[in-house]
DNA sequence: TTACATGCAAACTGTTTGCAAATAT
DNA sequence: ATATTTGCAAACAGTTTGCATGTAA
């Protein structure tokens, strides 16, 4: 696949997500999801951008991965109160967290479950189920 | 049990975790651990020492927020970016998020377990899993 | 041409910290 | 007496927002 064709991949993916091309979008868009599954925070991406002389701004980092998110593009992953971390796996799955490192691992879904969950209490469903395995050294 | 050996018991209770039993120690242990299991944020737990005439600053709660839970009073728990949950039940379990309410139910454990996690990677070993499942209402 | 996106700086939220005054031992 | 804890206000990190400027359609 060539170059430009991967571009326009980029900027029909963000049409059909109801989100203009725009410079800045289809550069994060191709840092996102040109390489395979990624867990970046807003710091991380900004800082690429940055390195890849592509220079956006930190603000439009984060309204950019939210809106990815709100389109479906992106899953947030919460592992505790400071940064969030953006997935570009966006189907249900499950991560590692090393602790020491502050990094991601997306666990391989076979054979993987949580069972012997009670019921969604009264008027409720469940709408996600968030599994983070934390890892620490030795 | 008599209110006075019951303030007796926290303040043991603190000096066995290490923990000079100072009036706001005292109280906010009183608070947290006086009823069955409970979920608090820092804000809820001081709103509720000032309400019942016993202001604490927010600073403090914070602090003594942190000092339980690393004298192992208290347990974390992370749900998203925002704020930072603490739990009286140190116990491994997991936990229902009401996203409407922004509330945590225990689930109880009997019979629940994740299962066909990989093994941890190289050098590292797992230290605790978490498990949120988000309910949505309906 | 016009509605939408960007960048900047300022606002905001949750949390931590420095330091003088207060308190537990 | 002395080491610890408190409260306050100021600092801080991550994130969001208002508004003028720039840009995609």
């Amino acid at each position: 696949m060539m170059p430009q064709e991967y571009e326009r991949d980029i900027a029909d993916k963000l049409r059909t997500a109801g989100l203009r091309p725009t410079r800045q979008r289809v550069a994060l868009a191709q840092m996102l999801f040109k390489a395979g599954d990624r867990h970046v925070t807003a710091e991380d991406l900004h800082e690429e951008a940055v390195q890849a002389r592509f220079p956006v701004s930190l603000a439009t980092v984060y309204n950019t991965l939210n809106q990815f998110t709100t389109a479906g593009l992106l899953r947030e992953v919460a592992i505790d109160g400071a940064k969030t971390y953006f997935d570009t796996n966006t189907s249900n799955h499950y991560h590692f967290y090393v602790e020491s490192e502050g990094t991601l691992i997306d666990i391989p879904t076979e054979g993987l479950d949580v069972i012997g969950l009670p019921e969604a209490p009264d008027g409720t469903s469940i709408s996600r189920i968030d599994v983070i395995v934390r890892l620490s050294n030795a």
